[in-house]
DNA sequence: AATAGTATCCCTAAAAATAGTTATAATTTT
DNA sequence: AAAATTATAACTATTTTTAGGGATACTATT
């Protein structure tokens, strides 16, 4: 290999960037070009030099990790991106591949599937981490050859009033107490619910505090 | 300092283990004794050998990190617990204080925040990372000041069906679906339901949603 | 100028959830 | 052996939520 594969890691947690440098230091191969702990770091440093492969941190504070992915995709469609995840639900990281990231590996990764990951993903290949489990593969495969469309569907925005609407049903409000605090009649409280549902595709208010607390709505 | 720190690792993510050797290696008042990946291992281990200081990541799986600190603390109480965590919500990091850890770093602090952090809390004194709120601290104290009692009570185990109740609801399941899948009337389902909010004071199905969240009932 | 989206409000019937009680058999703990 | 907990079941009245509609005014966007 003449040149080193360029690598950009991207986690709020330091910890695990001082860990995989240290770990990936060791690969003559292997090139650390940056290291950002959040999504505008990581596309100011893009501006300046581009790396073969992101390693991304699903969960970043105040962002969507799935968001982070087509956006950068759209732009450098050639960066291959390797999810690197803690805690993340399985239908994340479903998404997270749908999106168009290559690899996927858990933080309790071993060294040398780290490696692997990324000589498999620079090569332009699929990975998936020892532990991600086949029901995860299989979630994608069906999900991706027919629900693709569905999910573009799912880019929709919430208006700022819908998403106060959101934050005060995942807080535990009534109808009867988001129409006292909003100031706004009970009908209204209704209509915004309905709509809200209809466009994220969810069933009941359970997944609408679901919903809130993974797009940082409220704090669980 | 004539004998080193003697120190043990609890976290679910490996690289974070190893981001952390790398570290405190370099500091020859500190050995680190033990490294584990759950709860189980943890209580394992203690029975070998006890450390001065557990630096225990708050979310594992299958496991409630503010268990863990009373548990831990009932039966070695010399130990000291720092708190290392990433994306814990706030109310989890002053309950774990309430619990009786010593310290709070998040996971993007600094090397030198650590090792202050192990020197403060080896002496005895609590440390908090930098970039722990006063908010957060201001909670705390409010709420250890009037709390105190009712933090006790929050100890209620659910019985293994209650247990189910809840996965269920928190699911998204309504009453009747859960007394089918159950097969018991849905008058039993109420009771249950009643039954548990009462135990964990909470106040409604969306509480008790969360719950089910924190407490690795359900995944989100 | 037409269209789409936002924010507001209204209505009703049916379904579901809640609050307040009671009760009983079985099991576990003290 | 007595007390507490668990799992089950029941009833009723009230409140809340849901699932159907429709409707108007304002703001962007095309």
């Amino acid at each position: 290999m003449s040149n080193k594969i360029k690598i950009v890691i991207v986690d709020d947690h330091q910890i695990v960037i001082d860990g995989l440098k240290v770990l990936l230091l060791k690969n003559m191969n292997i090139k650390i070009i940056g290291e950002v702990n959040n999504s505008e770091q990581l596309f100011n440093f893009l501006k300046k030099d581009v790396p073969d492969i992101i390693i991304l941190d699903l969960i970043l504070p105040k962002a969507n990790g799935i968001e982070i992915i087509k956006t950068l995709l759209k732009s450098y469609s050639k960066i291959k991106i390797i999810v690197y995840t803690g805690n993340a639900p399985d239908d994340m990281i479903v998404d997270s591949l749908k999106a168009g990231a290559l690899g996927v590996l858990l933080k309790n990764s071993s060294q040398k599937e780290i490696i692997k990951a990324i000589y498999e993903v620079y090569e332009g290949n699929q990975y998936f981490g020892e532990k991600i489990t086949n029901t995860l593969i299989e979630k994608f495969i069906i999900n991706s050859k027919n629900k693709d469309i569905s999910y573009d569907n799912k880019d929709v925005k919430l208006s700022d009033r819908e998403i106060e609407v959101v934050r005060l049903f995942a807080k535990g409000y009534s109808y009867k107490e988001i129409a006292y605090e909003l100031n706004i009649s009970i009908y209204t409280v209704e209509s915004h619910k309905k709509n809200i549902l209809n466009k994220l595709e969810l069933k009941s208010i359970i997944d609408l505090v679901k919903y809130a607390i993974k797009n940082n709505i409220i704090e669980l």
